[in-house]
DNA sequence: AACAAGACCTGCATGC
DNA sequence: TGCATGCAGGTCTTGT
């Protein structure tokens, strides 16, 4: 589920509420997400002060005031939100931390792809789920140049190469898909074939999707929420993505041989487009 | 090393 | 109504 605008949408959601409050009381059902939950999470959370709030690639990291950090990651039907309801904790909910100005914030992750970790704050870059993420698509690093190096030799499609988080981090299957429309790229195209003056055109998609949907609050196919529970709206904007058989945005494709968005699979996973705009 | 396929889970929509 | 099938925003592991 949760892409870069919609972790990014949380972080800024939960830092409105959550910073300098102190944890009161901590539930972690000791369930194995991803991988199992840290042993001890409940004592190492209960009476910590949340500093700071921030989001690398599709994790969000929760600076306590003993110099760790709480990360999560939402896999695909995880949600983080704040409330001020206290109750028992619900079906999936794998975290439910209180705080000492009235919040209540539950992880809730039906399907289990999630992933929590804790380690002080210095060790955090040594884990190895964050050693191999590659560079931030919204950072200044990430250059056509940067991306010309990125795909160079790789044989593998485009649409894979932008979900490969060991080259740019954050980028999922709607961005994906929405990026490589705007760029106007096919994306069974090989990553090597595809040229600097084309890379140009692609980092700047990338960077104008993921932007426009973060302003929007991220999308909301059926899970996600923002942290005030709130659904995004970005899914009112796609141009292919979930939109097989419509018409093109930009344009006659419906009128031509190609009939619309086409949609196919790409190692597993769906890829939208429409073939008339994309080459 | 790079790449593709399978595995990990639950829930929901669809079709019989 | 029940049951089987396929599909979903991600990543890790395995095998070629």
């Amino acid at each position: 589920m949760p892409e870069l605008p919609e972790v990014e949408t949380v972080c800024r959601g939960l830092s409105k509420s959550l910073l300098g409050a102190r944890v009161s009381d901590a539930f972690v059902r000791h369930i194995a997400l991803r991988k199992p939950m840290p042993k001890g999470l409940e004592s190492k959370l209960k009476g910590r002060t949340i500093e700071k709030i921030e989001r690398r690639a599709k994790y969000i990291l929760i600076s306590l005031d003993n110099r760790t950090t709480l990360a999560i990651h939402l896999g695909m039907s995880g949600r983080l939100v704040l409330s001020h309801n206290q109750s028992s904790p619900q079906k999936h909910d794998h975290i439910v931390l209180s705080f000492d100005n009235g919040m209540i914030a539950r992880f809730n992750d039906p399907r289990r792809f999630g992933f929590c970790d804790i380690a002080p704050t210095e060790d955090l870059p040594k884990r190895k789920w964050m050693t191999t993420l590659g560079t931030e698509p919204l950072s200044p690093d990430f250059t056509p140049k940067l991306l010309h190096s990125l795909l160079k030799g790789r044989k593998t499609t485009i649409k894979a190469a932008l979900l490969d988080q060991k080259l740019m981090a954050g980028i999922g299957n709607i961005y994906a898909c929405e990026a490589l429309f705007l760029a106007g790229i096919d994306p069974r195209r090989e990553a090597r074939t595809i040229t600097e003056k084309e890379t140009i055109k692609l980092t700047s998609a990338i960077r104008s999707v993921l932007t426009a949907a973060i302003k929007a609050g991220g999308s909301t196919l059926r899970d996600y929420v923002q942290a005030d529970g709130k659904t995004g709206s970005f899914q009112n904007h796609f141009a292919v993505y979930a939109k097989e058989g419509q018409r093109c945005p930009d344009c006659d494709c419906d009128a031509s041989k190609t009939k619309g968005i086409a949609r196919i699979t790409q190692n597993g996973r769906s890829t939208f487009f429409c073939a008339k705009k994309q080459k």
